[in-house]
DNA sequence: GTAAACCCTAGAGCCTACTCTAGGGCAAGT
DNA sequence: ACTTGCCCTAGAGTAGGCTCTAGGGTTTAC
């Protein structure tokens, strides 16, 4: 049994454009096509897509999953290769899995400020500390006076 | 006492290119200028940088993070504003601490399989299936012979 | 007073990742 | 046969986020 592009871009919430440019940049080698030059995919073939997919949503480049599917092309001999690749993209995930943490506290930070009963008082606060800033270096107030 | 962009590009790791592109973005409306038309950033400058450094890496887009300066610029009456564009913002972080941990977990069992003593051998298990797929299809085997 | 090292703007260029259009073929139902 | 709804390619266009160039003024050290 096979699927249509149509099918796939439903199955996997990629549109058809996007389906077409994967194919056009080098990931989906594997898809073959009928008498017709219509692709078809298989089981397996949606199996590969989901890893691109998995690689793509954690940032990595289109020309690294290309490099990635050509090593699985060439079968079992680049299983260094493969490692080596993935390990390396890894620790890029670990980065930034380390970076939102942090940021999202950052936000939580702000949110809890605006969510406040107080809110206005400190926000206000924060204000009074910037434009004493400015005026301690002699510069103009840039802030929207509220009155 | 300022800082000159220079001195903002090295504290922040951002380029002066892209410092002076935020600026023309409508991100930077509270930074001064001297008589010369060059730009002073004060203590307080740089911590709004930092929150903008801090929405930028959780992937807000650029004309998202000029809303919130814009707000931040009008003063405390937009506390409401801030708070509903944030806590949106977050919603969306934590959906892609989630998505990022999910695909983590794929790239680390590809991982341990390219670690494994038999690693070769798991991997041509899964080719000898990718191929029976396109068998059971009546599709033409794509994968390199290894031979 | 001059060279080196800054600063500025406007606008062009670049890169990634799509997204869409034009022009045309194929397949299924009536 | 013909309409509808698919499929295809090539290539143009778009969006976002920088990055750089050209042309020109300023500041600092000697």
């Amino acid at each position: 049994m096979t699927y249509t592009i149509k099918e796939v871009a439903e199955k996997t919430g990629l549109s058809i454009y996007t389906l077409r440019y994967y194919d056009k940049s080098g990931l989906l080698p594997f898809v073959a096509r009928n008498t017709s030059g219509y692709r078809e995919f298989t089981d397996g073939d949606l199996q590969l897509l989901h890893t691109i997919c998995c690689l793509k949503n954690t940032d990595m480049k289109i020309a690294d999953i290309r490099t990635y599917i050509t090593y699985v092309m060439q079968g079992p001999d680049t299983v260094k290769q493969r490692q080596a690749l993935l390990a390396k993209h890894r620790e890029k995930v670990v980065a930034k899995q380390a970076q939102l943490a942090q940021n999202l506290q950052e936000i939580d930070y702000k949110l809890d400020m605006y969510r406040a009963p107080d809110a206005v008082a400190r926000v206000k606060d924060e204000l009074r500390l910037a434009k004493a800033d400015k005026l301690l270096a002699g510069l103009a107030d840039p802030f929207q006076e509220t009155h």
